[in-house]
Parts: structure tokens; C-alpha cells; sequence
DNA sequence: AGGTAAACGAGACGGTACGTCGCGTCTTTCA
DNA sequence: TGAAAGACGCGACGTACCGTCTCGTTTACCT
């Protein structure tokens, strides 16, 4: 079980409410020491003290620092919408993790315990979202016979996706907008009819 | 440079030499608990006592625990030859990485220092070889004319090895030596002339 | 300014106070191990372990381990008050010296720092405090006559105080309550009218 | 018992002889660090490193730091001979403890670990050896019937001796040879006849 | 208006692991 | 065969963070 917490500022109104000036603090702080310092060195120490805040308020919101960095990047991925064409997809995907706190992310799930809860969280708000937004275009594709019917779909979105995600985490090549339409082409290529 | 330490056993022959027998015990110390603990798991007191060793002795060849993971794990991905075939290359690189230690490795990898000496030292093992081998292959190929000519190679490249590294680490759907022909035909069938 | 700590238990109120069971566990292991080990083998390792303490709970109090040590003896030699007979004085003081803890006393002031602050602080509380107190007795008897008027008093307590240091430490020969007279009519024989 | 070694340089001539040079520059690198750093930092790996030597070099030759410090600043008080009278002793003691060297002999000998024989010679070597002639003196004078009969002579010279020791140790008022006169003045004064 | 309940800052707690220093011993090769 | 070099097992050092726990204080809501 996830010891996840809600970190909703509002839970029934009993007692003092939560602060929302720490709680802003507390995220500004994880930013901060996550551009200036690297995921590794985001400690719960370091943005209690930062943020002029204790840290059972830290605790009393998020389980552990992962949870924390996640919360402080979450934002520019969210609301991927699927749109029709698997170009603008991956365009979108693209253009949102190339933004400094996308990056941040890419390196925070990289740095992630593979085995927790919060890596595959995190992996699916990052990659996997994505990914599946392309699996429901690609089967309507198919399903509209543009495609191949034996092509193993998954696989083709593994291609595009890991090509994403091999740059990002390893930038061994940059990775650019235009890249977008390029992976499209080539995966479609083999796979249209 | 680096301040990686190079863990050779005989530099150059001067002074006491490195024991052949704590070397030995340390990495197996280390295989023993990344096998049963994690990678998480993995300090460097806990191999000392483990091995019977002063930490120091560790220390005089690691720099630090992934260091010391790494050349535990290091083996089955060395040698890796460029085969004529693409196919036979991706087979190759998914079996190594199919093997328990080749997990273990992706999940080392996955849990270093994302900036880290280390991180890239690993990445280039563990994938950008193969990726490397896969490039003169192709080169190859397009210089004797069976591949069009204004195709991006690299992107080809990071689209098969992609997709292998994020089932490794992602782990959403298996990775299978089968795969090895799916993919590669996904991605030559969209180049070739 | 010195960077001892003060190990007082309530500073000021703010956060959450020491610990008085802890405190006191780790005193007593540390008196325990002085009393069978001696004041070598006082590690703080061994002390923390003993008192079932985390180290970082004696470091908040104490410094290093003489500091402890100072700590875990201190008591016998305080309210070292001035009589008006010099004898007594100098009979109060054998008397809390040869205490088993006033003979560990001895042995930690003569292996500390010998620069350090704590041996300075120390040999004040162990030796300096009865000299001064001493000082004073005959400074009055001075005053009042009793005592010849170019006398360098403070050589006269160095010979009274250092009869006693030099036994208790190089502990050539013993030092009993009946040297007491004795020191004190050697050196009033030479000095009185 | 003892580990102490011979410190001899020429055993018996077998195999390549011991390194005057070596020997020698043990000793000065000692020197050096007790002058820069004080007795604390006197360690084996510190004089071999500054000495350009092996650590074994100087253990074949010395037991541990103290001894090679010890040996490092013997000399000034060797050679004590008993003059016929006592303030000469005296004068002579503390002249030869006033020196540099004096004055680090001391501080090693309050850092000695107290239980220790290296303690015990030390001290024999640096303060008692001076007493014992003393000792000798005194007794002489008894027998000539210079001195009352039913002093304890022991304590006299405890308190003279001291009194030297406790201004080396603790240091809160300075040492001269002048004090030499002075402090036997003042025990002659009360034994005398 | 008063009571009460929760969140607050501060910081100490028992732990685990870190990476380093120094010990005194050992095992090499070189001279 | 002694010296240099340096690795060895060991034990302790002092520090960084962990996640939890007490404090006294503050800020709401709910009588």
C-alpha cells in the first residue's frame, strides 16, 4: 500500500487549517534545491530548513522526499489531451518535457526507486500517459482499417515513446519538436497500409 | 576526468599488491544483496561485513556504492560484437539484458546519479554500445545502397534501442527475444528502398 | 570563545527539550566503561551503543569524548568551598581527589588535549579552583600578619598543589588525608613570622 | 612488559643495514609535527609520509607514537648528574624543562596514556629521575644532621618537584630559573635544623 | 466569548550509513 | 635481507538525513 498522502488543504475543517503560505513554501523550496542542487540532494531536512517550516508539516503532506519532488514538479504534464493525429501527440509530449521542470522530472524518475510506488506513478504521469493517448489513436486507426491489422501497436508506441525517453534520460542527442514528426513518419511507414 | 578508480588489481607493482581474495569476496558480497535486497539495499558497511572486509578496502577501489554495484553487475553486457545483422545485434543486446544481472543493471541504472560520471559510463554500457554497433551497421548498409539515403540513422537507432530500454525499465510490458524481429522490421520497413 | 557545547537540559524552551533519560543513560554508560575500561577505551561508539543512545544524541551535548568523560566525572570536586584553616582546604581537597572518581578525573585531565580548552577548564576545576581558594586563606593571613610579606604566595600553593598533582598523577607514591597536615606545616614552617 | 625496541642501528651487520638516513629522518619528521601540530597529531602514517619512509621502517625501530616521540625529543634531560646542592638540582631541572623540547616532553607526557610503561618511563625520565637525585641530597643532609630528623623528605621533594610540574602542565603562571632559589628557599626553610 | 482541536516552528530522538583517519600487520619488489 | 611502498582487517571518528516524537504557540471552527 501506498503511504501516499492527499495533501489537500481543506480535509473536513476541524482544528487550524493548513497553511497554505507553508505549503507553497515548501514546493518553492523543493524547486529550488532541485534546479540548483540536483534530485539527489532534495532532503526533507534541507527544505524544511529552506522554507523556514518543520518538517512534520513537510511529513504531515507528502510521505517522503520523491513524493515531494513529484508534487513540486507535477503540472506541465498534466492534462495531455488525445488528439487525432499521432504527430500532434508526440509533438505535445515532446514540447511539454523539454521545459526545465519536464527535465527535472525526467531525472527525478530516473533517480526514482524502481521497484516503488512512485516510480510507476510517476513513469505513467510522465510516459505512459502519453503512450496510451497514442494506443487509443492508433487502434482507431486501425480499427478504420489505415492500418495493418497485425501490427503489434504496442510496440510501435514503445518505439516512438523510447526514442523520447532514451534522449531525455541519457542526451546522448538533443531532442527536439521537429523530432516529432520524423519518429511519426518512420513508425507509420512500416505500419500503413 | 573522472575520479573513478580503476579497481585493477595490478598497476603497476609497487607495494603490497591488491588482494585477489577481498576483491573477490567484495563483489560477490555485492551480487549477493543487490540479488536479495535491491539495489536500495546495497551500502557499503553492509558488503564490508558481509565480505568480511574493512570498508576502507572497498573504498581503496570504489569510489561509492553504485560504483562498486556497477563492477558487480559488469560482465554480461562486455563483448558485444557488431553482427552483420541488425536483427542478430538486437537479439543479442535483449538477451544480455534479459539475464538477472542485466535487470539488476538497468535498475542500477535507473537509481544512479542522474548527472553522474557514473550514470553515463553505465548508459554507454548498457545501451549506447549496442546503439553504437547498430549505427555502423546501418551505415553500412546505407552505403551500399539499401537504405534511403536521407533517413536520420540516429533517430532509426533510438527508436529500436528505445523501445528496448523502456520495457527494461518502465516494465509495463514484457521484453522478449522475439521482439527482436518485430522491431526490427518495424523500423526497416519504413527505410528500406 | 570556546565551542563547548553546555549540555544544560532546558536552554531556553523552543523545540523539543533534551531528553533527561537519555542524558542520563549516556552519563552513566560513560562512568560504566571509564570504570571498567578506563579512560581509553571511552569511545562514544561504545557509549552510545551502551546507553542506547544514537551517536548523534551525545554529539548534541558533547563535543568529543574528554568532554563527556569531563562531564561524567564532574561532581566531586564542586563547592570546593574556602575554609579558614589552609589545612582544611588542602585535606577537602586529597580527599575528593582520591575518590575513584577523582582518580579517574586525574587520568582523563592527564590524557587530554594538552592545548585544548578542556584541559585548561579542566585542570581549573580539578587543581586551579582549591589553589585559588587557597590563595586567598593566606592572602588574608597576610593581611593579617601572620605570614612574612615578601613571600611569593602563589610559588607557595604551586608547592602545596603540586605535591598532590604530582603524586596523583605519576603516582609514585600514595597520597592520604594525613599529607594534608603534613604539606600544609612544610610550607607554613618556612613562611610563618 | 614492554615492546620496546632497541633502536639500535647497527645490530650485527646482516643483509643491508638500517638506514641512517632513514633513521634520522623519522626522528626530525617527529620533531617537526610535535612543533607544528602537538603531540595529538603525532601519528605513525603522518611521520612516514613526511619522513618519505614505511610505515614498517618505523615500527622495527619504535612501538608506537609515543615512544618515537619520546625518542624524538630525548636528549635535554638526559644526563642529569646530583650536584651537592639542592638549588642547583633544581636550577638544572628547570632549566633543562625550559628549553622547547622541555616544554613538549612535558605535554606528551600529560597526554601518555597514564596506565601505560611509556608513562611511567617518561616520567621517570622527565621528572622523577630529577627528584630521585634530589631525593639523595636531602638524605645526605639528614645523615650529616643538617636537616630534622623526622621529615618526610619524600613529600619535600614532592612539593619541589611539583611545584615544577604543575607551572610546566597547567601553565597558569610562568616557569623561570630564578623560581629555582625561591622554591627550595622556601622548603629548606622549614626542614633545616 | 470560550473552548477545543488541529496545524504550526522548532528541534531532539533512535537509527543507519556515510566517507575518512589511524592503527599495527602483511606482502610484494627492489636494492 | 632490510627498506619503500602500500594494501589489509579493524575500530572509531564526526556528519547527514531519515522519519517520529514532543514541546509551546497560533489559528480557526463550534458551541
Amino acid at each position: 500500500m501506498s503511504k501516499a498522502k492527499s495533501a489537500s488543504l481543506t480535509p473536513k475543517t476541524l482544528g487550524r487549517p493548513k497553511s497554505r503560505r507553508s505549503h507553497e513554501a515548501i514546493l518553492t523550496a523543493a524547486r529550488d534545491i532541485l534546479d540548483e542542487l540536483g534530485s539527489t540532494r532534495l532532503t526533507i531536512d534541507g527544505v524544511a530548513k529552506r522554507a523556514g517550516v518543520g518538517k512534520p508539516t513537510i511529513y504531515r503532506s507528502w510521505a517522503n522526499a520523491q513524493e515531494l519532488g513529484m508534487a513540486a514538479l507535477a503540472g506541465p504534464l498534466e492534462g495531455i489531451r488525445a488528439p487525432t493525429q499521432m504527430v500532434d501527440l508526440v509533438r505535445d509530449v515532446i514540447v511539454r518535457l523539454n521545459t526545465k521542470r519536464g527535465r527535472q522530472m525526467a531525472l527525478l524518475l530516473a533517480s526514482a526507486e524502481p521497484d516503488g510506488e512512485l516510480f510507476k506513478a510517476f513513469a505513467n504521469q510522465v510516459i505512459l500517459k502519453g503512450r496510451q493517448a497514442g494506443l487509443e489513436i492508433l487502434t482507431r486507426q486501425r480499427d478504420d482499417g489505415l492500418i495493418h491489422k497485425d501490427v503489434d501497436l504496442p510496440l510501435v508506441l514503445d518505439m516512438i515513446f523510447g526514442a523520447i525517453m532514451i534522449r531525455l534520460l541519457l542526451r546522448h542527442e538533443p531532442l527536439s519538436e521537429g523530432d516529432a514528426a520524423k519518429v511519426v513518419d518512420l513508425a507509420m511507414s512500416g505500419i500503413k497500409k
